[in-house]
RNA sequence: CGAGUAAGCUAUGCGAUAGCGUGAACGCUUUAUGGUCACGAGGAAAGUCCGGGCAUCACAGAGCAGGGUAGCUGCUAACGGCAGCCGAGGGCGACCUUAGGGAUAGUGCAACAGAAAGAUACUGCCGCCGUUUUUACGGUUGGUGAUGGUGGAAUGGCGAGGUAAGAGCUCACCGGCGCACAGGCGACUGUGCGGCCCUGUAAACCCUACCCGAUGCAACGUCUAAUGGUACAGUCUGUCAAUGUCUGCUCGGCAGGCAGCCUGUAAUGACGGCUUGAACUCCCGCGGCAACGGGGAGUCUGGAUAGAUUAUCGCACACGACAGAACCCGGCUUAUCGGCUUAGUCGCUUU
């Protein structure tokens, strides 16, 4: 992968399921924030919810490749963290590929994309 | 042909495009990196139930406690594993199952039922004595031992003899126990003799024999930036006399706590450990019934580190189960769509 480097912190996936924005569907979750690096920073997340061993890995390999085919795509300088749901073990690579390019791309463009989530998060406390 | 028994093998295949990890040589002044080639999950990789290797330690040693194993002989690095055999049980048979030491070392327990769950006694049977016509009733009495609806289990079973009534009291057969002899390395088996003291339970305590230090690769080792005197360690000095640790306890050993001075180290990251090993494949007019051992030739073919070993599409068919290495081996156990091979057994039909 060219401009991506992986998240292996625990630290830093805290830190953005706090404070990041999020996108999902029923295969997985996304939550991303700016990190002001020149490149991308991914981290992959199967729970043990997900099934089996097997199920973990496949979930896994599919997501990776997704990414792996949206990276130019994508602007540079953000973490992004992909938590898989329980369909992700029986898909196909390309649906999430889609859900990438359709929904998670034009948010990430977005300047204003996680500003409303946290006033929403804070209105709804309210 | 059908039914059943045992042992073993296999674990969708092929192609295209894109991609990941490790290694090799090549190209580049070097680094970064580039394309090429090779290799890249399992029979259980799983559960973590046993056994070892390897590593570390505040490991002297002894005893007790604690844990494990439990027919015999062998195999093995070792085992609770495996092989062969013995005993017991099951199947017409091939064959299968077996947590299989000790109840005369001791203690405990045996609900309900039953007279009784150690045995003394009660009830019964018979003798004797007394009362009485007999029957029957009674006894500070003697003999006897299993008749007493039960129960998982009742003093070995069953038959005959025997007797006042009875009883292994005697006898035949069967069963158990003890002793002797014979066979076997041994578990044990066979034969003979003997007397009848011997309820069950040891996945109840316990006894006997043998074995066991603890912790696990996030073990452990090497190198290193910055900061600050934060944490830890060590020497020395002063002071205190309680504590910690060696699986638990005892003896015993070892280490001390606090303050000050000085010296050093660690956190972070990287690398090693990390894959050549009790290894795998083939062969032998090799040894052994076998597990296994010996010899020869060849191969080396996962080593990731948020974790590679794949994604997408097409074709074929029997439509694909359980399932993903994390230091490494030997087993056990559990999960599993199917397919195939070999060797015995029983039954039926035909010749």
């Amino acid at each position: 992968m060219l401009f991506t480097v992986k998240i292996n912190k625990n630290k830093d996936f805290l830190a953005l399921y706090n404070k990041g924005a999020a996108v999902s569907d029923n295969n997985c979750l996304v939550y991303f924030r700016k990190n002001k690096l020149p490149v991308n920073r991914i981290g992959i997340s199967t729970g043990k919810k997900m099934g089996n061993a097997v199920k973990r890995s496949r979930a896994r390999r599919v997501i990776r490749q997704a990414y792996r085919e949206c990276e130019l795509l994508m602007p540079i300088g953000f973490d992004i963290i992909v938590c898989a749901r329980k369909g992700a073990a029986e898909c196909k690579s390309y649906e999430i590929t889609s859900f990438f390019r359709k929904r998670l791309i034009p948010k990430m463009n977005d300047p204003d994309a996680f500003k409303p989530r946290n006033k929403g998060v804070k209105n709804h406390k309210k």
